[in-house]
RNA sequence: GGUCGUUUGGCCGAGAGGUUAGGCACAGGUCUGCAAAACCUGCUACUCCGGUUCAAAUCCGGAAGCGACCU
């Protein structure tokens, strides 16, 4: 029999852990996150982990793929994927209802359309034959395999590199990828009008700030995170690292950081309609709703046998 | 009350008779290996009224707003 995987979504500052910790705690359910940020450890206030809501009427919710790197090491999608199957796996394995939570559209697409991703290893090897040719000749050279979409993959010689390594790998091992076991799927975001997104934002940054935000940005500098890594980390921990580097002024990071959190909800968002166009059904409930309300609509909608399988 | 200056799209800001400055915001989008990143596209305005001119955001006159100074 296969299981039915539920997912919780939508943009940032929209309610998605709470909701998700209630539906676990009536579905006799764990959380596993899709968040790409929520991984590292110490960064909680600026990632939103709320630790807190896993705790519904007394019981505690487990939760996964949340603290399991360090603030500045590597990760992407591909592990994301591993961490998934892994923890889905042993959560059913325990007869209990596994429910994918967060807002990373790419981690959440890549669990509903089961992206097959190679565990290319890097490879000295590789690297070294690639030294003598052009960045020009590795585009080249890796549009032949690839599609190439964006500047994304071409944008530095690293990650050129990396890219035509994968690409490499794939065509040398065609079936060394994680399997997805087969499962069925709902997925349900939470929605708020616009302009109460906005509003949302900004009372949740207010609050970052005021529970210790830049103290966190400075522990995780303190640590030896390097500025380079907290800068591409976005958001609260670009904008606060350029303040505490004397970059900006307090109140024109928390203009600039407010836009940016904005824009990313608007990123998230133009990410799910994308989805939505490629063929995954999202059923959008409405946030303003009450969370029982939220909880029941969600219940029944995964309980009926109306949602498409994989 | 008088004198001088100023008035450009949601905001900042160049231009000085005849193409769209640009930036930011905003909106839409791309994206299967850093995705809270990176990138792309759209947005044609010159305070108002009259005049000069083939042609005015640009020149002239007046009005209004704003600013500075004077009595």
């Amino acid at each position: 029999m296969t299981t039915k995987l539920l997912t919780i979504t939508g943009p940032t500052a929209c309610g998605k852990t709470a909701l998700a910790a209630e539906l676990a705690f009536r579905l006799g359910g764990e959380i596993i996150s899709a968040d790409s940020r929520q991984v590292f450890r110490g960064m909680d206030i600026g990632t939103g982990k709320d630790l807190a809501d896993y705790c519904v009427c007394g019981t505690r919710i487990p939760y996964h793929l949340i603290d399991i790197r360090n603030a500045g090491e590597e990760y992407s999608v591909y592990q994301f994927l591993n961490g998934f199957i892994e923890a889905f796996q042993s959560i059913v394995n325990r007869g209990r209802q596994p429910i994918l939570c967060g807002g990373t559209g790419l981690y959440v697409e890549a669990v509903v359309k089961g992206y097959q991703l190679a565990d290319a290893p890097i490879d000295p090897d590789f690297r070294r034959r690639m030294e003598s040719f052009s960045d020009q000749q590795l585009t080249d050279r890796l549009a032949s395999l690839i599609r190439l979409h964006n500047h994304t993959d071409t944008e530095t010689r690293d990650r050129l590199l990396r890219a035509l390594e994968i690409q490499e790998y794939r065509l040398a091992h065609p079936d060394d990828y994680p399997h997805l076991p087969s499962m069925s799927h709902l997925v349900v975001g939470v929605l708020y009008p616009r302009d109460q997104v906005v509003q949302r934002i900004g009372q949740r940054l207010r609050q970052r700030l005021d529970e210790g935000m830049t103290e966190e940005v400075q522990q995780l500098l303190d640590s030896g995170v390097p500025e380079e890594r907290l800068l591409r980390y976005g958001l609260e921990y670009r904008h606060v690292t350029r303040y505490l580097r004397g970059q900006c002024t307090y109140d024109e990071m928390y203009r600039d950081l407010f836009t940016d959190i904005r824009r990313f909800a608007k990123r998230q968002m133009t990410w799910f309609r994308r989805m939505e166009r490629q063929g995954i059904p999202i059923h959008w409930i409405d946030g303003t709703l009450p969370l029982a309300q939220k909880a029941n609509i969600v219940q029944e909608a995964f309980l009926s046998d109306s949602c498409e399988s994989s």
